[in-house]
DNA sequence: CTGATACGCGAAAACGTTTACGTAATTAAA
DNA sequence: TTTAATTACGTAAACGTTTTCGCGTATCAG
């Protein structure tokens, strides 16, 4: 299409060798500035720039980085990619992105397609279907890997999470303040450690407070909306819950749908808190009570460990960074 | 890292040629059945895949695209996305992620460093900064190009949009239905072919029904959100419209905090009215009637004409494709 | 003036594929 | 039986880099 200008096509105009022309281009110790410059200005000159290809075939370095995600229609985790892309940049890093839609076997086609070569280090948040450590227990042997949010535990690899636990014991904390005792729970991410802090936390602030936690008070996530709702409402109907603790944003719009659905009065008659990303939560009707992840920091931070990996640099003792989650109270818990 | 199995390795261990092996992973027409099976085989033993890098530089192909935007987190551009590397799945292509930030000179650093072989093809939706037109007029020479949603008009491209001017006009003539007359023009992208069109659908309304709408009630989006939030404020303080049309989702957060500062109800001091790829908007306080893109179908359309492209297809005669957003009405109206 | 020491550069191999071309063996056509 | 065509495979070049190694020249100390 174009008309190829690569490094062969610099030595000729300049009448010195490739290899030259590549170490001026590599700033090697080896040229001398005088050479150096002819060949830069040269180069701006054609507009040359390096074929990816053969530099990573030669040096097996590719200047790229996969992220592996659930699903990128996902306020948590654009915010996340925005995050990644903006340190991938100045790292001059390139960034390709799979969507698992939370199916292992998609996860673990993508990551072992990875392995060639395509990429120098992955980047990933895993499916909430099923755990399967042994998988990524031999996946990070074989090329550098770094967990966010949704991690796997006591594998050699950094992780990159936020303070599920405490967040949500505080959060649970603020219901029972705001005079619930009946607190129910709704639950994703039922597999992974995030999703179990989360509830654990609830548990124990329960707990804390003297507050016995029936089982049926537990609603778990289903990747069908329809039915989310009829269980919230079979929920609210059965047990007269004064407050619902959404684990997870995709629970929101079917817990809302279903308070108006049954004619409770939000927060008077059942008060409402979620784990959301939303950038509208305060224009919801009423106002939601967020526990917001810092979705960007997540991604930064995520990014920021890969590349220092990849560079060689000493990671800061901890292979493990938590960053904290955001409380912001409003009138779905009564503020 | 690995043990390294490349193409001379199967070629050993079955004693035959490297080219052998070549063309029987690419299930050539030259090598016999049996000695394709037995590649095959020992291939999936061995867990053999391919060096894309050692691929790309002989065959020129890279099976990766690039998709350049200003944004990532944001309901439209997430969601086209996601349509595309649904699309890129099934054609077994790549997809790399750039943001522009609506920076015009970051756009052309990207498409240019992309012209090296990179990637095979671009699927873009462009800066709404400024419009610059000879850039792109040279860059769909060099390298097959899809744009979507933000488009340059007048180039040998291929362009999805959607039916900005009949849905605006059509949206214009709702809030008129609903008994507004003094509308007000929230404008974003007036750069770009989708803003104008929007506006052109707005005003040809206001003047099919003998609206003459004074240029006062129109406020242009700024980067700033303090500053967008203080236009709308003195714009309904100053005009008292009886309605906002909002071209752009970035200006609901701002236009119902306006309201709300100001103590105007919606929709009966004031309706209001947006494009938005918002999932909340039902939720908002009062529910939001909203211009939704079909923007998850938008990315599917663009992507597939891309692949159509590269892989030499017939593109069914147009080069424009248009798809219809939805105008779905809410309290915010007044339904 | 001789030997060592940088310095600046070039020759050539290598990375793992794809592919044009050649060739031997087999089959079909004459 | 001879010739042409087909089949199945191998040889080797090529893609555009990076990098090892070596060589000549200039510089400098002795």
């Amino acid at each position: 299409m174009a008309e190829a200008v690569n490094i062969k096509r610099l030595a000729q105009e300049l009448n010195i060798s490739i290899a030259t022309v590549s170490k001026a281009l590599n700033d090697s110790y080896e040229i001398s500035l005088k050479t150096k410059n002819r060949v830069w200005t040269l180069a701006k000159e054609l507009n040359y720039t390096p074929n990816p290809a053969a530099s990573n075939l030669r040096s097996n370095k590719t200047k790229t980085v996969a992220v592996v995600i659930p699903c990128v229609a996902n306020n948590f985790f654009s915010l996340s990619i925005m995050g990644i892309e903006e340190i991938a940049r100045q790292y001059g890093y390139h960034v390709l992105i799979y969507q698992t839609h939370e199916n292992i076997e998609a996860e673990k086609a993508f990551t072992n397609s990875l392995l060639n070569g395509r990429v120098d280090g992955i980047l990933t948040s895993v499916s909430s279907s099923e755990y399967n450590s042994e998988y990524y227990a031999n996946l990070v042997k074989k090329i550098p890997l770094v967990f966010f949010d949704r991690v796997y535990e006591n594998l050699d690899a950094v992780k990159v999470t936020t303070d599920d636990y405490d967040i949500a014991f505080q959060a649970t904390e603020h219901l029972i303040e705001s005079g619930c005792s009946k607190i129910a729970y709704l639950f994703g991410l039922e597999n992974l450690p995030a999703g179990k802090a989360r509830f654990a936390g609830y548990l124990d602030a329960l707990k804390a407070h003297g507050i016995v936690a029936p089982e049926q008070l537990v609603v778990k996530y289903h990747d069908d909306e329809e039915f989310n709702l009829q269980q919230i409402k079979e929920l609210l109907e059965a047990y007269k819950p004064d407050a619902l603790f959404s684990s997870i944003e995709e629970f929101i719009i079917p817990a809302y749908c279903a308070c108006k659905e049954l004619g409770l009065q939000i927060p008077d008659d059942v008060k409402i808190l979620s784990f959301s990303n939303l950038s509208t939560a305060k224009l919801l009707s009423p106002s939601l009570t967020t526990i917001s992840q810092p979705a960007f920091e997540i991604g930064r931070e995520a990014a920021k460990c890969l590349f220092k990996i990849l560079n060689n640099k000493q990671l800061d003792d901890e292979q493990n960074i938590i960053l904290k989650s955001v409380l912001t109270k409003r009138e779905s818990t009564g503020c």
